[in-house]
RNA sequence: GCUGGUGUAGCUCAGUCGGUAGAGCAGCUCAUUCGUAAUGAGCAGGUCAGCGGUUCAAAUCCGCUCACCAGCUCCA
């Protein structure tokens, strides 16, 4: 008789299958977590184990499904393609890959091939089985297969024994646990295929990495796919080619954003709120120029930590060089230090709707996500040491006034702490690290580390919202610079009447317009708010008769500040119903004989679907409930 | 920047074996005056991304360049 603990219940068995017939849902059980340590599932049991079943649907279940998925992918690739070394096969958060190096290059059209290899691996129901081996024996297994990255990985472990899992023709090197057999994984779908660097690495050999997903059931494949599905409808490339929101001419040149007249209108809205709250919030407005010395961004560093991603410099004959900016932070600098300032006008808060270029490698440009020429909502707050509390948690309450009005229901607070390649010396950044943790901590907000998520110059603080699909997008990013009141010597008089650095804090509240645009147009499918929306009504004529009412209707909407419409053309309802649905404005009415008869109107809202017969003044109420509701 | 893929009308896409370019939608014209997601007919629309090569003949095969897409790397 062994006495165990499961789930926290001290329970007596004689061998460890009766501890099988006490786990509740025994077959959606993944693997067994004994003494804390996670283990197979049927792992050996010692009198005295504490044991916790990992069950299937958790995150810690799945990491051990999709583990054992990527084994068995391997498997399939090993079967069908020759001469094959693997690499690297983890899982993911949705998911798992395999990295692996093969001389033939396997295409999307070869997926289905793999995927029916598969299924036959899995419904040959391969014992999966653990071995420890010594870490010797092993290498010498590798390199007599010439599999350098095995080699490697063995070669950096430590210990003398290491465990590998075998399932019939396959095994891997690898820490486990893993499924008993490879039955339990019923649906595999791969779902794509591209390079990627060994250990990341672009100095390194490029590898074959295939991403896929698996369940037990289709209905969650299925519901995977869909979500893949749903991401792909409201990808901001499409909706904004479909809503004539912005266009980037490769003729102009990649990665250079051209805001058409929906985009430019909302940009507009966006800006104005930015401003009237800026200004509320005690920050001064300016406006600097787009070009400058080049020296500037040589003394503030980024030259140097930047240059492959800078526009080439401009020379004129005489010699003098200049850049297109790449950064704000120097221009309010010199506004700064222009004077003498005092700590009794500190803190001083800059800001400015700051457009900036930067030479992204051509890889790397995404619609608006990615772009080579985009608009920070930047800011530069000069301060003292003591003011630095104060100051970020007025940019917490800012930053999520900003979240909230933009409909983002959640959000990620990540503390990013010193670099590898950073300025200034570590005790400074000890102690700004410690303050910005303490501002946090007082806010009375979650936070995770982001370890050497730094600035070069500084830690930072950056906030990243979920969207309507619970992606996660950066958008704030508050940033401490004790380096740039150095590099520029920028002082200010204490009440000592003595000359001191200033303390820079850095900050863009929604990132760069391109991208939080960008944002929104996937978070809310194209589907804006009323207040954002670029036409808000559209007036639907039945025909030609009643234009008058409709041009009456309109003026009076637009004397109210409603941005309306009419759809003169000369077709029929369905046609310009099925359009302003398409276009996602946010109310179309439908005026005919009927409503003019009765000085009536019968609103739609896309929301609401119809609203019934109404006068002109109640659907003004309407729509100044709404768009109260909205603030 | 790297690996792979893609590039045909304003948009979405078809185009077989290399034989000389096609649809739907949008646009324009005409008819229709219509009640809650597409009225009908006609017309027009192309340097098949660009440049070069192979060939009697290239959207199609090959090379280079550009751009886009997926991923990797990077993101002050």
């Amino acid at each position: 008789m062994m006495k165990v603990k499961l789930n926290g219940k001290n329970i007596e068995i004689s061998k460890k299958e009766d501890l099988y017939e006490k786990i509740e849902d025994f077959r959606n059980v993944t693997a067994l977590d004994i003494n804390g340590e996670k283990r197979d599932l049927f792992s050996i049991i010692n009198d005295g184990d504490t044991i916790e079943p990992i069950y299937y649907g958790t995150k810690e279940g799945l990491d051990i499904f999709w583990h054992s998925s990527a084994h068995i992918m391997a498997q399939a690739i090993m079967r069908l393609y020759k001469n094959v070394k693997l690499a690297i096969g983890p899982s993911i958060a949705h998911g798992f890959y395999y990295d692996i190096d093969s001389p033939e290059m396997i295409k999307e059209e070869d997926f289905p091939k793999i995927e029916k290899e598969f299924k036959k691996i899995v419904k040959e129901r391969l014992r999966i089985e653990r071995e420890d081996i010594s870490r010797d024996e092993l290498l010498a297994v590798y390199k007599k297969e010439n599999n350098p990255y095995k080699v490697e990985i063995l070669t950096n472990i430590e210990d003398d024994m290491v465990s590998l899992y075998r399932q019939g023709d396959f095994f891997d090197l690898c820490r486990g646990p893993h499924l008993p057999n490879t039955s339990y994984i019923k649906h595999f779908k791969i779902l794509s295929v591209a390079g990627a660097y060994w250990h990341g690495d672009e100095k390194n050999k490029m590898l074959q990495r295939l991403y896929a997903i698996s369940f037990k059931t289709k209905e969650e494949v299925d519901e995977y796919l869909e979500i893949l599905k749903e991401a792909k409808e409201r990808d901001h490339r499409k909706i904004g080619k479909e809503l004539d929101l912005f266009s980037i001419f490769p003729e102009a040149g990649p990665g250079l954003v051209f805001w058409k007249p929906a985009g430019a209108f909302m940009r507009n809205l966006i800006e104005d709120l930015w401003k009237k709250t800026h200004l509320e919030n005690d920050y001064d407005l300016l406006y600097t120029p787009h070009v400058a010395k080049k020296h500037l961004w040589e003394t503030s560093g980024h030259y140097e930590f930047y240059k492959e991603n800078l526009f080439p410099d401009m020379e004129f004959p005489e010699g003098e060089h200049y850049l297109i900016r790449p950064m704000n932070c120097p221009f309010h600098i010199l506004i700064f230090q222009e004077k003498l300032r005092s700590y009794k006008e500190l803190p001083i808060r800059y800001a400015e709707l700051g457009t900036v270029y930067r030479y992204e490698k051509s890889g790397v440009l995404h619609g608006l996500m990615r772009v080579r020429g985009f608009t920070q909502d930047d800011a530069h707050i000069f301060c003292q040491r003591e003011d630095l509390d104060e100051e970020v948690k007025k940019l917490l309450d800012f930053s999520i006034f900003f979240i909230k009005k933009f409909g983002f229901k959640d959000f990620k607070v990540y503390l990013a702490t010193r670099p590898e390649k950073f300025v200034g010396d570590p005790a400074t950044w000890d102690q700004a690290e410690k303050a910005l943790e303490n501002a946090v901590k007082e806010y009375g907000i979650d936070y995770e580390i982001d370890e050497g998520g730094g600035a070069f110059y500084g830690p930072k603080i950056d906030i990243k919202i979920k969207d309507a699909l619970g992606r996660e997008w950066q958008t704030t990013t508050i940033q401490f610079d004790f380096n740039l009141p150095e590099r520029f010597d920028i002082n200010f008089i204490n009440d000592k009447g003595e000359k001191e650095h200033v303390i820079m804090i850095h900050r863009a509240l929604l990132g760069s317009l391109e991208r939080f645009f960008g944002v929104l147009i996937e978070h809310y499918k194209g589907d804006f708010p009323y207040w954002l929306a670029y036409k808000q009504v559209v007036i639907l004529p039945i025909n030609d008769h009643i234009k008058d009412y409709a041009e009456k209707i309109n003026d009076k909407l637009k004397e109210n500040g409603v941005r309306s419409y009419i759809d003169k053309r000369n077709e029929r309802l369905g046609y310009k119903i099925r359009e302003a649905k398409l276009k996602k404005i946010p109310y179309f009415i439908v005026i005919g004989e009927t409503e003019r008869e009765e000085n009536v109107i019968k609103p739609n809202g896309r929301k609401e679907g119809e609203l019934g017969k109404m006068s002109f003044d109640e659907f003004i109420e309407v729509l100044e409930k709404r768009k109260n509701a909205e603030d």
